[in-house]
DNA sequence: AGCACGCCGACT
DNA sequence: GTCGGCGTGCTC
């Protein structure tokens, strides 16, 4: 038998897989973990092939195999998909993948401690604090003692006399199993049909998509939960994809309510032993259910039954930094890798997924308004320029007058104003200065709760100054436009007797204060909730009858074609909030521009004559999805080298038809952390393979050091 | 990613 | 005169 060549893929940012030698009698095969020489390093790495050895070219050969399960074959597909469709490289895709593999080594054993049931009444208090303060058990005798304030030895104390029991334990245990043969919640006929399709195909447990569409209300979840209870019934292992807002324990419990045990979670802040954990029985097969963020993607299950992606529309499935993918797509890609059914479930489904759906790709498993259920509330619009509001106010009459009456009636509204802070703009009237982040083209945003000037893109923030940094003026620095903070204080002034709260995702408020906050709203004890984008999901308040959108007009405007889309979804899941009991509901939405297509199918309740409009307008620019965009940014020190290292990209377009070039210009933020941008769009035709055509564009040029190029396949942001 | 080589500022 | 700052390039 001949020596065996391996292709060795690490999870290092290089062009590709890397040839080494496998030395006798060592035998590799695809999905072997493997320590391999690299530079003067040793790493982990992936076989990715392997193949005899031709001519001996002089190859480095393997350390050594690691002896643990090889990574599945549909995972090691993903891997070079999502590298090949994103342009780029696979060992960055593979680093992502391989987050924990320290996970592969068995778990950990540690010596845990938990409390034998015995309970004197003369304990001493140390020991009383070790039993009252020091859970959750079983823990280390160090996690103990540093909750209920006490040493150590304390704990071992408690050992000897019985009060303890210590016990040798893998620290990663397996987590509870959901149990699939719990009850669900009745479902109506409607949703039971709809439940039917979706379980169908996943007993048929091949490749196959589902776009789930039904509006606020019609129980959505609880229909693609009898799917998900089928894939767990297969002994299959089940990935729910959620935005990162929803991963919060009420998101995560109603999972638990239906299967008797919390699904693993994953996203972005978990602590470094619940993401080893959580990979370990991922990639075990042990854990069944996983609910997760975009992230998640790149678990390596052994046992996948069902992909499911819940809001679909989202905007956070998009990564921005590093790898860029879109998690939507690329859980559809990895359905189809790994041949198993993929659930897409929104309210407001994205454009790209209905014309799929229109055209017969993805099933399309409709679910009515369940009768007898309010969803919408009534819409209307207020004409912004009919109704203006005296300068620095920005709530017209007409909303006004709407709070007016809920308060008088005991009921809650809501006011809806997708920016945080007090200000967007921080103007000096003397000398026109507007305050900027420092090398960076993006306004200072006005925080009064904090006394701050924060720069909301790249995170800088300093004292709010009181005198211009410009010209030194006193009293010049004025608040232009509002934030949530600015629109608490109007309500707050026209209705000086009320409960006014704000909820935003910022940085003063923490996890626990945003908890009690929504409780108090559900409870009825805040008449005046001003949120940002953070209300718009899943919240239930009962007591809600009221939704005023301050500015309907935010997405709208410049060059974003998807704005309109945007607009609606947002509008319409906003708006849902209001009457979602049994009291009626109404949603005022203020603008400008009330002929806006999105706006009137908004009051119209009526999706399809927005999408229409819409579908139609994207036809004719051929957008997504009846062509493909991709967008290069141009990153650098210098205004005019940036300029020109985009020119001469332009001039190195690989000729091909179907391709049009839109640009080079300025990107939206000129300059972002002392760097400026540069922007080009690339638009072709649905016939066109676009990653294969703009990875053969990248290769034709190297941008100098301290110079970016950077493709986004499929841009959400336009900025 | 991480390691080495490289070319310019503050130390004995 | 050297130590070391991190900017740049390479790893089968």
């Amino acid at each position: 038998m001949s020596r065996q060549n391996a292709q060795i893929l690490f999870p290092v940012n290089v062009p590709g897989a890397f040839d080494y030698s496998v030395p006798e009698p060592m035998r590799v095969e695809r999905g072997d973990f493997v320590f391999a020489p690299i530079g003067k390093q040793m790493k982990l790495g992936i076989v990715m092939g392997t193949k005899a050895d031709e001519t001996g070219r002089d190859l480095k050969d393997i350390a050594e195999i690691k002896s643990t399960r090889p990574l599945p074959d549909p995972i090691l597909d993903f891997i070079e998909w999502v590298a090949r469709y994103n342009v780029a490289s696979p060992g960055q895709v593979l680093r992502m993948v391989l987050r924990s593999w320290k996970a592969l080594d068995p778990s950990p054993i540690a010596t845990l401690y938990e409390p034998t049931g015995d309970r004197p009444l003369n304990l001493t208090p140390a020991r009383r604090a070790a039993l009252t303060k020091g859970g959750p058990f079983p823990a280390r005798a160090s996690e103990i003692a540093s909750r209920a304030r006490i040493s150590s030895g304390v704990i071992k104390g408690m050992v000897k006399v019985g009060l303890m029991r210590a016990d040798e334990r893998p620290v990663d245990p397996p987590y509870d199993e959901p149990d699939p043969e719990l009850p669900g919640r009745d479902l109506s006929d409607a949703q039971t049909a709809a439940a039917d399709e979706l379980v169908t195909q996943v007993r048929k447990d091949r490749f196959s998509v589902s776009l789930l569409d039904g509006v606020t209300g019609s129980g959505k979840t609880e229909v693609y939960f009898e799917a998900v209870a089928e894939a767990l019934r297969q002994g299959r292992q089940v990935m729910i994809l959620v935005p990162e807002i929803a991963l919060t324990q009420a998101g995560l419990s109603r999972f638990g309510a239906r299967f008797g045990a919390e699904p693993v979670a994953w996203h972005s802040s978990i602590t470094d032993m619940a993401r080893r954990r959580a990979w370990r029985e991922v990639a075990s097969g042990r854990a069944k259910l996983v609910v997760g963020a975009r992230s998640a993607l790149f678990l390596p299950f052994a046992n996948l039954g069902l992909i499911v992606v819940d809001e679909e529309h989202d905007t956070s499935f998009k990564q921005e930094e590093g790898v860029i993918y879109n998690a939507r797509d690329m859980a559809v890609l990895r359905g189809r890798l790994e041949d198993r059914p993929v659930i897409l479930a929104s309210a407001t489904p994205s454009l790209e997924s209905l014309h799929n759906a229109r055209t017969g790709r993805y099933a399309h498993v409709v679910l009515p308004e369940r009768p007898g259920a309010i969803t919408l509330p009534d819409i209307g619009l207020i004409d912004m320029k009919s109704h203006k509001p005296e300068a620095g106010s920005f709530l017209s009459g007409p909303m006004v007058q709407a709070v007016a009456e809920r308060l008088s009636r005991g009921e809650q509204s809501l006011l809806y104003m997708n920016r945080r802070g007090y200000a967007p703009l921080i103007l000096c009237r003397v000398c026109g200065e507007r305050l900027k982040s420092p090398d960076t083209d993006s306004w200072l945003v006005e925080h009064r709760a904090t006394g701050r000037a924060m720069c909301h893109l790249t995170g800088f923030s300093m004292r709010m100054p009181r005198t211009c940094p410009k010209c030194g003026a006193e009293d010049g620095l004025t608040s232009i436009g509002p934030g949530v903070e600015r629109i608490a204080d109007e309500a707050q002034t026209h209705f000086p007797q009320a409960r006014v709260e704000i909820l935003s995702s910022d940085t003063t408020a923490t996890p626990d204060e945003i908890k009690a906050r929504l409780g108090r709203m559900e409870r009825g004890e805040i008449d005046i909730l001003v949120g940002t984008q953070m209300v718009v999901k899943g919240h239930n308040f009962p007591r809600l009858t009221f939704v005023g959108v301050v500015d309907g007009d935010l997405l709208m405007g410049g060059a974003d074609p998807r704005a309109g889309e945007r607009t609606y979804q947002t509008l319409v899941q906003v708006a849902g909030r209001a009457g979602r009991a049994d009291m009626a509901g109404e949603a005022f939405i203020q603008t400008h521009h009330p002929e806006h297509e999105a706006l009137q199918a908004l009051v119209a309740g009526d999706r399809n004559m927005f999408v229409g409009v819409e579908m139609e307008m994207r036809e004719m620019l051929g957008l997504p999805p009846f062509g493909r965009i991709a967008a290069v940014i141009f990153w650098g020190p210098d205004l005019k080298k940036t300029q020109k290292l985009a020119k001469d990209f332009v001039t190195k377009a690989p000729r091909t038809d179907g391709i049009e070039i839109l640009g080079p210009s300025e990107a939206p933020i000129a300059r972002l952390r002392g760097l400026y941008r540069q922007r080009l769009f690339i638009r072709a035709e649905p016939g066109v393979d676009l990653s294969k055509y703009m990875t053969a564009w990248r290769t034709k040029i190297r941008p100098p050091a301290k110079y970016k190029i950077q493709i986004d396949i499929d841009p959400q942001s336009f900025v």
